[in-house]
DNA sequence: TAGATTGTTAATCGATTAACAATC
DNA sequence: TAGATTGTTAATCGATTAACAATC
C-alpha cells in the first residue's frame, strides 16, 4: 500500500520546521503564515507550502497555519507520538554521552540498555543503566522490544554487530561508526559521520581563504 | 577571484570518496576505474567522473585513476593537508567525548582548549588539557590561532557564544547546539543537529511500518 | 463581500545520468 | 594499433520557485 513517496529532501526539513514551530508555540504564537515563517526560517514560502502539502493541507486560506496544530501534526508525521526503545552499542565517550542526553526522552526515545566488550566498562553506570557485555546483546534486543540501536563502536566491529542486531529484529540503526552498513531492505540506517562533517567544514574554510587571499 | 562554485552536494560526497580511497590504498590497490569504484560505493560511474572533474582531471583515459594520487588530491581539496587548531566550548559529556576523539588529530584538527562555565568542570582534564572558564575564551582564541570552535553547549547560550567567537577571529563553528546560528558572511558553520537526525530515523521507521502493516 | 493566504499547477533551475568523442 | 576508460556534452530527472485560481 505504497503512499506517494516523500523525498528525503522534504523529510530532512521536517525536524527544523518542528523546532521552529515548537519555539513559536512556547512563545504563545497562535497562527503563522507561510510568508512569516519563511522570513523567520530563511526559506521560501513556496517551499514551506509545498512541503506541508505533501502530507495534506494543514492550513486555511486567508488565515495561515495554526501553530499548535501544525506542530503536533509534524510531530505525528515524524513518529514522535510513539515510543521507541533504544540501546547503545559501544560505551566509550560518545556512547555514554548519548546515553546521558536527556532530550531524546522528551521525544519518545527511551534509553533501555548499553553494551560494550571492554571488561573495564562492563557494570559501569550510565544514567541508571549498567553497561552489559556483548554476549547479552541478542537476548536483550529480542526480549525488550528494542527498535533502535545506536552504534558507537569503532568501524572494525560495526558491520558484524549490525548483522547481529538485524538478525534479532532491530528496526533501525543510528550509525556513528565510520563505515557504511549494508542492511536488508526495511531496516533504516541513519549515518552520523562526524569526521565527514568536520571535513566539509575544513573544505569551506579552505575555499573561503583561497577566494579572499 | 571567484573560482567556479562547487555545489555543496558535491562537497558532501568528497569525504566518502576520501574514505573509500584511503581504504583501497591501505589494501594496496594501485588503480581503479570509475566503473569499479561505482560498484563499490553504490553510486553511478557518471557521478564519480563528474564530481572529480569539478576539480580538474585526476584520471587517465584507458587507465582509470591512481588510488594514492586521487586520495591525496581529495585530501588537499578538503584542506586536510593543513593544520586547524580547534577549541571546544562546553565540557559536558559530548564536549569531552569529542575532545577525547583521537582521529580528528590524524586529519590535521588539533585540540587546543576546552571551556565551560560550570565551576565543577573547570580544571578537569580532557586529554591533557584543563577545562578553562568562559572568561578566558576571547583571549585564548586570539592568542592561539584558533580556526574552529566546536559548540557543545545548550542552545540558550549558543547564539551569544557564537558572537563572541566571531568577534575574536574564529573562522568556523562546528555547531552541536540545537539552534541556528546567524553569523557574518565568510564564517563557516556546519550544524550537527543530533535530534534532527534521530527524528529522520523515526520518520523512516514509522513510514516503513505503515507501508507494510 | 473584500482581503488574505492557502493549495496546486506551471516554469525554472540544478543535479544526476547517459552517451560518446577524445585520448592514453 | 586496438581496447579501455576518461573528460565532457547532451538528455533526463527531480527539486525549487513562481504564479494564480480556489477558498476561507
Amino acid at each position: 500500500m505504497e503512499e506517494k513517496e516523500i523525498s528525503q529532501a522534504v523529510i530532512g526539513r521536517l525536524p527544523r520546521y518542528f523546532r521552529y514551530l515548537g519555539e513559536l508555540r512556547d512563545e504563545g504564537v497562535e497562527r503563522i503564515s507561510s510568508q512569516e515563517l519563511s522570513e523567520l526560517m530563511k526559506v521560501t514560502a513556496s517551499q514551506i507550502r509545498q512541503d506541508f502539502n505533501n502530507f495534506g493541507g494543514f492550513g486555511q486560506q486567508g488565515y495561515g497555519y495554526n501553530v499548535d496544530y501544525l506542530y503536533k501534526e509534524i510531530g505525528k508525521i515524524l513518529g514522535l507520538d510513539k515510543k521507541h526503545n533504544f540501546i547503545i552499542v559501544g560505551a566509550g565517550n560518545l556512547g555514554r554521552a548519548l546515553g546521558n542526553y536527556l532530550n531524546f526522552e522528551r521525544r519518545g526515545f527511551i534509553f533501555r540498555g548499553i553494551f560494550d566488550q571492554n571488561p573495564e566498562l562492563i557494570g559501569q553506570d550510565v544514567r541508571g543503566i549498567k553497561v552489559m557485555p556483548m554476549e547479552k546483546l541478542e537476548t536483550f534486543v529480542r526480549e525488550n522490544d528494542i527498535d533502535i540501536a545506536v552504534l558507537t563502536i569503532p568501524k572494525t566491529g560495526a558491520v558484524e554487530i549490525a548483522d547481529r542486531l538485524v538478525n534479532n529484529g532491530i528496526r533501525a540503526i543510528w550509525n556513528f561508526a565510520h563505515v557504511d552498513l549494508n542492511v536488508p531492505d526495511g531496516i533504516q540506517v541513519e549515518n552520523v559521520h562526524l569526521s565527514d562533517s568536520l571535513m566539509k567544514l575544513s573544505y569551506n574554510i579552505t575555499r573561503y581563504m583561497k577566494e579572499n587571499q
